[in-house]
DNA sequence: TGACATTAGTTCGAGACTCATACTTAATAG
DNA sequence: CTATTAAGTATGAGTCTCGAACTAATGTCA
């Protein structure tokens, strides 16, 4: 009765030994990536002041990476007195990682590669594993040749998570056979395994590397859609909590709204901010998906001021949520994504008045809210990104 | 106007580098230090197995410990065929770190062994910072020998401390100057910085390393005084967010009371369980202490039952409030400390039905509800061991 | 125009570390 | 008393980082 979702062969013919020379040399070429990522093409130099190794040690690794052809020189940049430096730039045609996502009706694929950009990005409707292994065989098909290696693939899906990232404990919105799914994957990237993780986990991880939360180490992501679900980053990292299912904000008991919740209790927070409780508020019908129906009644918003009000009423229930995340984690930024995202400050505005109320004390610095941009394949685009952390935190190196 | 609390000498002489093999070194004596903590005296063989190191490096390792006089050989455990392992111990006697509470009307000290056993653990009441230091000067003096070095100090007060481990931001409770506390501790330890941390996140350390939660990855702990506070721990680490402001719990909406808040607003969850709250629904005075109080109340608990019934509808909203936290962030184990722990099953009983019923899914279980049995000194011990953690996880190496 | 200053990057040797292997040591089993 | 078993130690190879010396490439200024 446990969903299972496993890739077929178990190589794990990486080495994680951390404690020998070579894990030092593991961990210092994470450096040197990461460095690239964040300052983008640099010279040998100026990575050796930003990671603090020595130069010549920068130079190996460099090299190293260059005989991957991970990174490759770029022309150099005169004006200055004495010798110019030679930029080294990760290539983006090298290694790439696969981000899935398969939800309710949709499914999407992100394919990113080693220096962050993002190589194809695709969105089809549908939620059978079939309609995924199309999406990603046809994402791999066209933009990774022969000469590019694929890193890793990860899968998004909206439930619970186990701590493995390899096992599904609940997501009673998919209605998907396990099996056939493990065997989709498994043809797809035989010889890999493919790892598993919570949309909302993933979206936040993509919000705080790419996105709205770029820059930041603490960050929160609520998405809203028919369910409220959020993630959590702290120092860059996710909170998984200890099985695995840190985040599920949507049934916590917020505000003293008495709504009946879909799970049969009341209070809960979804019960007050997701989607129906939104439209009941605004008095609109559900169209197609989320998103179009938010853009609708924000264009509505625009000329009726009884929508305004309704929109003002969920927002307060919104910031009134964040007020208690934002007290229990302290987010330097709330990223707002699903149908938050199009209502923008219409929901925001409000929400940010309930916060600015409900904050602990003087000392505390209300969170920003923004909006998310990245759309519908953000939590793909967070999963792809995921496969790259292990790397970019060099604890195990790049395929050969 | 900003309480800033820094020791004189700023030596920082500890080398941190963790990109040479002397980094390596360091980490893994950091292993074989975790190690014998987690399995108490072994054998290098046993050592070397449960890190993974190789025999000889386990074998170096602790001949340098040795000559650091760090752990010790203990006798032989014959018995089994072959060549006896001769086990090595950590040592109680040569590395100790101080752990230190300065609170509104108590100060605390603990001395805490390399082994983890605590040497000392003090307390007396005031809050000045004569009396901490007074209390600290005689702790040192009592347990900390010629031939014993003092690892490192770490403070816990009950405020927002800053990100930096250094300074207050916050502390509304406090009366201390903090110019005089910053020259009581400089004279103190001198040449040594002393680190700050927020009691709740102090004493969720202790218990996850030596009370109710130890031996779990992800503890929550909830201290209940006059205020109510919150120390997260997920992967062994302390959840400290963007300002340094995770857990500050007390002032979270939760359920459907409107009851006012010494804050000036309502539905704080303390005002619904906060001393005050629990001593207007059993009907009962406040006493000396927040501990002496509740005992008094939990003694009359057992005869009558309208104390019973108001301790039930704390408890209620204890569960409430936990519920959310456990949806945000699924901990294995959650501790209550301060004035729950002498009421024990009396509160948290209905707490636990309450959370069985506002849980998310089937999927989810109801993390564990404990008391605490750390008592006053919990905040002072999670103190010192926090000066330990640097050493265990590898990144400083012991002092010379 | 040419010596000089300046900065980038490489070479090289020293030093530290881990590791596998072979070896020594110390016990029990028969 | 010998064989067996397991713990711990020496040894040498291999990898890595680092600092210093060195080479390389450019602008500056007399």
């Amino acid at each position: 009765m446990r969903p299972h979702l496993r890739a077929v062969t178990d190589a794990e013919g990486l080495r994680r030994s951390t404690s020998g020379t070579e894990g030092l040399r593991r961990a210092n070429t994470g450096a040197v990536l990461r460095a690239l990522r964040e300052l983008g093409p640099s010279t040998r130099s100026e990575l050796a002041a930003h990671t603090g190794l020595a130069k010549a040690t920068v130079g190996a690794i460099v090299a190293d990476l260059e005989a991957a052809r991970a990174v490759a020189e770029e022309g150099s940049r005169p004006g200055v007195r004495g010798r110019p430096g030679r930029p080294v730039a990760l290539r983006g045609d090298r290694f790439v990682s696969l981000g899935l996502e398969l939800n309710v009706d949709y499914v999407s694929a992100v394919v990113l590669d080693l220096a962050g950009g993002v190589v194809s990005s695709t969105s089809r409707s549908g939620g059978t594993s079939d309609d995924l292994r199309d999406l990603a065989r046809s994402a791999l098909d066209e933009h990774v040749g022969p000469d590019c290696t694929l890193v890793g693939t990860t899968l998004a899906v909206p439930g619970l998570v186990r701590g493995d990232n390899r096992t599904v404990a609940w997501a009673p919105n998919l209605r998907v056979e396990w099996g056939e799914l493990a065997d989709a994957l498994g043809s797809l990237v035989p010889d890999q395994q493919v790892e598993v993780s919570n949309d909302a986990n993933c979206a936040a991880y993509a919000e705080s590397h790419h996105g709205a939360a770029r820059g930041t180490s603490h960050a929160l992501y609520v998405t809203g859609t028919v369910g409220i679900g959020a993630g959590i980053v702290q120092d860059g990292e996710l909170v998984r909590g200890g099985a695995g299912f840190a985040g599920e904000v949507g049934h916590m008991t917020v505000g003293d709204s008495s709504a009946l919740c879909g799970c049969g209790r009341r209070g809960c927070w979804e019960a007050a901010i997701g989607l129906h409780a939104m439209l009941a508020a605004v008095g609109m019908p559900e169209l197609d998906t989320p998103l179009l129906t938010a853009e609708s009644v924000a264009e509505r918003a625009r000329t009726d001021a009884d929508v305004r009000a309704g929109l003002e009423r969920v927002g307060r229930d919104v910031g009134l949520g964040i007020a208690v995340l934002s007290t229990v984690l302290d987010p330097q930024v709330v990223v707002m994504g699903g149908y938050f995202a199009p209502l923008g400050d219409l929901v925001l505005d409000p929400a940010r008045r309930t916060l600015d109320e409900r904050l602990v004390s003087t000392a505390q610095v209300r969170p920003e809210l923004r909006t998310s941009t990245l759309g519908i394949e953000a939590a793909a685009l967070g999963a792809a990104e995921q496969s790259f952390g292990p790397v970019l935190a060099g604890e195990i190196d790049l395929p050969a």
